[in-house]
DNA sequence: ATGGTGGGTAGCCCA
């Protein structure tokens, strides 16, 4: 059995005193962290070791972005893609389970990509399809039991948002972007192991804005946050849950934590 | 139709 989670935590160092309740609460074997919005040699390494996540492989940059993952058993560092080539830091793959064997956990920030769903008028629209289809390429060659995580930035499914409309244009939700997060899909035959264990239509969100007066009275969620795997890695999950209290928790996150566990 | 909140940074960018 392992257990895998993965959260936003939109500055690790602010939202310390949270990631260590989850890890207490929880005790997922490995955490994937995005938006940790540090440098490496920022990273809180001493005190997530300090709760048994000793092995741990960070790509940071100063002020924005970045992932880590912070695991209690081995994990080799073995990828960190630009799948912007921009510089930005927003994937850490590591090996779980010794060189060849085990599996292999892709951490990934998409780009949010603005306001405006149209490359002509938003460069970082075009930078977030870009990045898309650039991963897309890469996962044609993937080849080894794979699970990739992290905040896709992109809600999919009608059953993904609080409402379809009122989505329908907004960045997240658009076509041209649920289109091309389907071309990934199809590319490896990604398995959505969330959708798997909570089918759609069932609702399932992952991130609240700020902007709301209150997250949990309206209820205008998203699931941005994904975790999909290679088919036979897919069929070993036995379980799949949301800490959506987190959510709530002092100083929150906008996201919350998804944790899926496997029995390998 | 608009602006709402939050984090990091440095005299705004990003989400």
């Amino acid at each position: 059995m392992i257990s895998i989670a993965t959260w936003n935590i939109n500055s690790v160092r602010l939202r310390l005193p949270i990631v260590e309740r989850f890890l207490k609460e929880e005790a997922p074997d490995v955490l994937c962290l995005q938006e940790i919005k540090c440098q490496a040699e920022q990273f809180p390494a001493k005190a997530l070791a300090e709760l048994g996540y000793v092995h741990q492989a960070v790509h940071g940059q100063k002020g924005y972005h970045g992932v880590a993952t912070v695991s209690r058993v081995p994990i080799t560092q073995i990828a960190r893609h630009d799948w912007q080539a921009n510089g930005e830091a927003r994937h850490v793959g590591v090996e779980i389970g010794g060189p060849g064997k085990g599996m292999i956990l892709e951490n990934v920030y998409v780009p949010a990509g603005g306001d405006e769903p149209d490359r002509t008028v938003n460069p970082k629209f075009g930078q977030k399809l870009d990045f898309l289809e650039r991963m897309t390429r890469w996962a044609d060659a993937v080849d080894r039991p794979t699970l990739i995580v992290g905040d896709f930035n992109i809600a999919p499914l009608e059953s993904d948002v609080w409402s379809h409309k009122q989505l329908v244009k907004v960045v997240s939700h658009t076509p041209i972007e649920c289109e091309a997060l389907q071309r990934f899909k199809d590319a490896h035959g990604w398995a959505d192991i969330g959708r798997e264990h909570i089918r759609d239509p069932q609702r399932y969100y992952s991130w609240w804005s700020y902007r709301a007066k209150d997250w949990q009275a309206n209820d205008r969620g998203r699931r941005l946050d994904h975790m999909w795997a290679s088919a036979d890695l897919a069929a070993q999950s036995t379980r799949h849950w949301l800490r959506e209290d987190a959510r709530g928790w002092e100083k929150p996150s906008d996201h919350i934590p998804l944790i899926t566990a496997f029995d390998l």
